[in-house]
RNA sequence: CGGGAUGUAGCGCAGUCCGGUAGCGCACCUGUUUUGGGAACAGGGGGUCCCAGGUUCAAAUCCUGGUAUCCCGACCA
């Protein structure tokens, strides 16, 4: 073996690694915290761009670009905005450099100083509600939905290639309205595009949820989130939407006009996926092997592999296969390098994932038959040639279907009920996963328990069965259970 | 940002304690033989020993400072 996967069950966190770095998707780069995204992992974030930028346009979404710098004094309108991005800051002070006089390379021109300091953007609400100010005046410019694909910078102590990394690039709506329901509304109609994309296409399950005071975004009035469970028992927030109230309206002075030529503040949403989604696609579906992805998000569905090396025969039937799984939309190559050898290949492209190969040789054209491997279950078959695509095509779709049926089953065996925080403790202790369990409501029991479990209130899952209850930690009184997990 | 570890060829590492010719495996290049799950043999190329100072006749090795990465904590998408 030339390229060695750290086992899950030695070092969970030393076979992410592994994944990121052995399949390609990322680098490490010169700069602290940021990584370079490499071709093989930044066609998988081409895909869910193009996917979910479709469904932002199907819903009346449209695309712009806002500034990637923020006046510094922006950030600070919004009283709970500051303190929740404050600390993590990237500045610009000064936009110039010149010799050093001393001879040591390049200085900061101190003459060069900014009037006023920029910041670079962790997130595009102040700049975004500075410009819609002069942007709306009456009902008739609302609503206004936007979106933008951009990069943030969040300058965070510990980083983890796609799962927390300086920069990162996401998309973010910003969209305002007239009414405080249908601003609701909108962040929960994203907020179910969000948790399909998540299901249909990365065939990972979520849970839809609010979030508690304590763990919403800052400036919110809700936040609305989709937690998905990984592998090793952690919960992973892989998205959300915000209904923002009329704070930034407040903070930004935008205001319309009504129907009644009354003035009024509008109503907001904020919401975004990231980077982040393709950390949580590694931590769902991958194995020792290396990265098991669902096909609807493979840059490359299906490989074929001459065995050992192409001939004229071999060439044949394959360039058909290539050509009729084309015409079906099916993304395919045919693996004519004669540098490296079938058993080379096979781990190659099980370590990036491919979901389907197709191994064709002299004696499976003699019994008119090819190899079909499957990456998600690695169970190979042989295939007549004749219906071969047909049959890949299916496999396709079932790869797609076994993955996610096989991780709702891995979160239905992780999920867990508890009535005494003795019993909630060991869980999260030993096993991890979701624990359901009573909560009274406040903010301090929610700390008290991160402080003593580590374990945070993932969501108040929207979809729970009311009843009354005794909370976990304190005894008093809760009127229906809230999912609680340790958390990337 | 606190504690710990690491940084030597593209990758993984030995050498550092005890200063004295820069090494191994994989990868790479050339050739030959091979070929149904990461081929074998032979020959060959490749180094700012993380960076900057210092000590010394002499530094990968000792000292000081910086920097990057990983692990554990606090913070977070």
């Amino acid at each position: 073996m030339a390229k060695e996967i750290t086992p899950r069950s030695q070092d969970y966190s030393q076979w992410y690694l592994d994944i990121v770095k052995k399949a390609g998707l990322a680098d490490n780069s010169a700069v602290r915290g940021c990584m370079v995204i490499k071709p093989h992992g930044f066609a998988i974030w081409e895909k869910m761009v193009a996917i979910l930028d479709q469904k932002f346009k199907d819903s009346g979404h449209v695309n712009a670009y806002f500034p990637l710098f923020i006046p510094k004094s922006f950030l600070s309108r919004e009283a709970q905005h500051v303190d929740g991005f404050a600390k993590e800051c990237a500045v610009v002070t000064h936009h110039r450099l010149k010799a050093d006089p001393n001879g040591n390379g390049l200085i900061v021109d101190p003459d060069a100083k900014l009037e006023e300091e920029l910041i670079v953007r962790p997130t595009s609400e102040t700049i975004i509600w500075s410009t819609y100010k002069d942007w709306i005046q009456s009902y008739r410019d609302l609503p206004l939905l936007i979106n933008q694909w951009a990069n943030v910078v969040r300058w965070e102590m510990r980083t983890r290639p796609f799962l927390r990394t300086t920069e990162f690039l996401w998309q973010e709506g910003h969209t305002a309205h007239a009414t405080r329901d249908e601003a609701i509304a909108e962040s929960l109609m994203i907020h179910d595009i969000y948790a399909d994309f998540a299901e249909s296409y990365m065939a990972m399950p979520v849970v839809k949820g609010v979030k508690t005071v304590n763990e919403r975004f800052a400036g919110a009035i809700d936040t609305y989130t989709i937690e998905a469970l990984m592998q090793d028992g952690r919960s992973l927030q892989a998205g959300t939407s915000h209904f923002l109230g009329q704070n930034f309206a407040k903070a930004f002075d935008v205001t319309f006009l009504n129907e009644n030529n009354q003035k009024e503040f509008v109503w907001a949403t904020s919401w975004g996926v990231s980077t982040r989604l393709i950390g949580g696609l590694i931590m769902t579906h991958s194995d020792d092997e290396g990265l098991v992805l669902p096909p609807k998000l493979a840059p490359l569905q299906v490989v074929i592999i001459p065995v050992p090396k192409p001939d004229p025969l071999i060439n044949e039937v394959a360039e058909k296969l290539v050509k009729e799984l084309k015409a079906k939309g099916i993304s395919v190559k045919y693996d004519t390098d004669e540098k490296s050898r079938p058993g080379f290949k096979y781990a190659e492209y099980e370590m990036k994932g491919v979901p389907v190969r197709v191994a064709i040789g002299q004696r499976d054209l003699e019994k008119n038959q090819a190899e079909v491997a499957r990456r998600d279950t690695r169970e190979k078959e042989f295939i007549p040639l004749d219906g071969l695509g047909t049959y890949v095509e299916n496999l396709l779709q079932h790869i797609q279907e076994n993955l996610l049926l096989r991780s709702l089953r891995f979160r239905q065996e992780n999920t867990f009920e508890a009535d005494d925080f003795a019993t909630f403790a060991d869980i999260l202790d030993k096993k991890g996963g979701f624990v359901s369990a009573h909560w009274d409501g406040t903010t301090e029991t929610e700390l008290k328990i991160k402080e003593l479990t580590k374990a945070t209130i993932r969501c108040i899952p929207l979809e729970r069965k009311m009843e009354e209850g005794k909370c976990i930690l304190t005894g008093n009184k809760s009127e229906g259970r809230v999912l609680f997990a340790k958390a990337y």
